[in-house]
DNA sequence: GTATTTTACGATCACCGTAAGAATC
DNA sequence: GATTCTTACGGTGATCGTAAAATAC
């Protein structure tokens, strides 16, 4: 089990496929296939119910998810703050510049 | 940014040493050195000192393991919960026969 | 000296992409 | 037919262990 596996799986619920999934994790569908199926088979139970419509969770599957949400969510928070730890924004944040007093962003342009 | 590594990151700062951490992981020191190295340099932060009494760490490295404990107990909680699903307990409790009714442990045994 | 960490070097295995196959509509 | 998922196969890279070097005491 490892934490690919798990952006896969919210990945793939979030876009209700593998397909979407694999546009949003930036892999191809076979490997985004590859990984659920990993995922499935390491920890020994069936995630998701593969449907006409889509794909729907499992009872367990739904548990898991909920819990590889709070994963990401800390796997976030930690580059977030090592990023800005090293003096750089990353992330969905951008960056923009309007006018204020010097302090404000003075300090990170300075760092090389 | 993997799993295994925050497992290191953990294991190094709960025995003080990379040599200890080694034993807990089950890797050799030099695995444990390189996956160290590795986070931090992913992270691009130092997380812990090498100072004379074994390792301290640092501020960032401290927060940094604050969350990775957090993503580690809930890859504990998935594995234990997906273990009960296929009907078996499994990480540190060890399994052991008394005398009971057929029920309880025949269906175990009689998997391939 | 001992004990610990880092570095160098190979080997192996997990993971990915391409491509073909199966399934579903 | 189109679309989606799975399987097969090969290549590449991360990660490991062995062993040597560096570092600290």
């Amino acid at each position: 089990m490892n934490l690919s596996q798990l952006e896969v799986l919210d990945a793939i619920v979030r876009t209700g496929s593998l397909t979407e999934a694999s546009y949003d994790v930036g892999l191809t569908q076979s490997a985004v296939s590859y990984s659920l199926s990993r995922l499935e088979t390491e920890l020994g139970v069936k995630l998701l119910e593969r449907g006409r419509q889509g794909v729907s969770l499992t009872r367990i599957g739904e548990e898991v998810l909920q819990h590889a949400r709070i994963v990401l969510k800390q796997m976030e928070i930690i580059r977030q703050r090592t990023a800005q730890e090293r003096g750089l924004a990353v992330g969905k944040l951008r960056f923009g510049c309007v006018p204020s007093p010097p302090r404000t962003t003075a300090g990170l342009a300075a760092r090389p």
